[in-house]
DNA sequence: CTGAAAGCGCTTACAG
DNA sequence: CTGAAAGCGCTTACAG
């Protein structure tokens, strides 16, 4: 058995309540008896044994990281890891840990936090996303756990701590930049439609469009799953089309270059017969060909700022719910020409 | 305060004791108790507290997962999304939780690793990367704790439980795949030089060349940590040598688009003039120009090996050192040509 | 089949 | 400045 604060009391000669005191520091205790019994603690190894301290605190010092999907689409995206890198620094400079869920189903999900926050077993959570009617974002609104939420939620946003770009205008800007690089048809390939930053952007795209009286058609658009099967096909439709587009919005730079991929095979060169912009700014893009004009999205800071977020409404439950906006920027690279 | 086995116990008119048998499932309890005890549980909307339970059965069902150096490269790489996507299904299906570790230097690492083994926060740990003299790893040695490696322990291996691609026999046989195109000039670009996995490539690198009497020549290696500020001079460097090689070796797919890139920008075409050659089979690459040829390393199935393998000896301590290989196979696509 | 009691390893008023 | 005692929410021999 591991050694507790009994046997260090034992061989200090104090009481264990002393050991606990010199473990938090506490003032009251005498300089003398601290270092006697920190050297005890030492010379024996002794460390504190967290499920105790946890349960007599009612604490954890953990946070639940929540990610959508896990056996799919989560995992293929550099976006993941980036936020997670985020999450990582804030909570290490905080002393907490990450906790992650690992369900591969929304239903997996929803169990896993529902254990998660009645077990106690986190003092809060991050959610890496934001679906419309989300029973897991209904779940923890409805608990009293700390929670913040990375994207904007569907619904009375206001009452809900969260993080997010202002995707609907940075959509629009970004098709806006193509608009003035002289292009008018413009195709939009989003992400699965039930989440609000593919919603967002999609707005972002249509409000751009019409300001520039270019009428919205919907067979420029391709919203689906892609990394799944049919995305050859849609881009084969697309430039199929009687006036098909000289410009191509993706949701995502990995996209972006899946596209120009099919592109290619058919002949079609990027940025020569069809400009592409993507999302993300994934490290990788600058290095490519052609390297990608992209949307930076600051995901990095998405992460860091939720963990903040969460930290701060752990250590004063009082905080009312708060927005931060993190900035996205677009950055030029060689994969547009102007018309 | 949350609802206790006490108020459950109460208002089902038993003995906390018993409410914990039903929890249980304890065959001792009778049917028409347990139907009544469940029942209130769900009425008062119980769960279980995790640090409680914990406490007294001194087990935590959480898997420690350690990363390197998480504020940097392990993060840029598709490889700790799809490995860590293994992991969690296998410690969801077996329902372990994941306690990811956040520290960014060696030294944070090793206090978290010996945080949470000591202070019993985790059953097991899955340890993401193997490199020369890591404190981290002699410390699990010395712990009483169930560990699994990913990646080959570069001393006493046999006394260790670790998953591996032979690494040394996969970097020959690309080699040696590179030979039978014709080439005789192949250069190789690895990893940082204290990851064993970059030690094992350099030398079925080396061992391939022998094995066809090709000289082995320093200056057609590149070791250093890519993606940090040089490569592009690497590379420069490699193709201005007096005879520059015609074929690269490069130990990830992310790596080979990069040097790609600056491949391009110096007017010398994949695979037209050198050929490449990636690891990992990150998913992008089959979409990308060219279609990169790669060793596929089941990364998928690494972590996957390695949570069962932690799981098997959390649940029998008694269960000698093993090692576990994971197959590796090249994938040809279009980036090499023959000479 | 069920309960009272002890205990897991800590922390923290309460006393002194 | 320090200790004895109670308690966090659970589990599990021991009795009956």
């Amino acid at each position: 058995m591991a050694i507790t604060i009994k046997d260090v009391a034992k061989k200090a000669g104090v009481s264990p309540a002393t050991v606990s005191r010199v473990i938090a520091d506490n003032p009251r205790i005498s300089v003398k008896t601290k270092v006697k019994v920190r050297k005890v603690m030492e010379d024996m190894g002794y460390y504190p044994n967290f499920q105790a301290r946890n349960l007599v605190a009612n604490k954890s010092r953990t946070l639940g990281i929540i990610m959508e999907n896990s056996a799919a689409l989560a995992f293929q995206n550099p976006f993941f890891p980036e936020v997670l890198r985020g999450i990582s620094t804030q909570a290490h400079d905080s002393k907490y840990g990450l906790y992650l869920s690992t369900g591969a189903t929304q239903e997996e999900i929803y169990q896993e936090v529902v254990e998660m926050v009645q077990g106690r077993r986190v003092d809060g959570i991050v959610l890496l996303y934001s679906k419309i009617d989300d029973p897991v974002l209904e779940f923890l609104r409805k608990s009293e756990l700390p929670f913040a939420v990375v994207g904007r939620p569907h619904q009375d946003p206001c009452s809900v701590t969260y993080v997010n770009n202002d995707n609907i205008n940075t959509a629009k800007d970004t098709v806006e930049y193509l608009i003035g690089l002289g292009h008018r048809h413009i195709a939009f390939v989003g992400g699965a439609t039930d989440f609000v930053v593919s919603i967002d952007r999609m707005q972002g795209y249509q409000q751009a469009l019409a300001k520039h009286d270019i009428p919205f058609d919907v067979n420029y658009t391709v919203n689906q799953d892609f990394i799944q099967g049919k995305e050859r096909d849609s881009i084969r439709r697309l430039m199929g089309l009687p006036v098909p587009p000289t410009a191509i919005v993706t949701h995502d730079d990995m996209v972006a270059y899946e596209v120009i991929g099919y592109l290619e095979d058919l002949e079609i060169r990027v940025p020569d017969d069809v400009s592409i912009i993507g999302f993300n700014n994934h490290t990788i893009s600058r290095y490519l060909k052609p390297p990608l004009s992209t949307v930076d999205i600051s995901i990095y800071e998405l992460g860091l700022r939720a963990a903040e977020l969460v930290l701060e409404k752990i250590t004063d439950a009082s905080i009312p719910p708060k927005q931060v906006a993190v900035p996205s920027r677009l950055i030029e690279r060689g994969s547009c020409r102007r018309l």
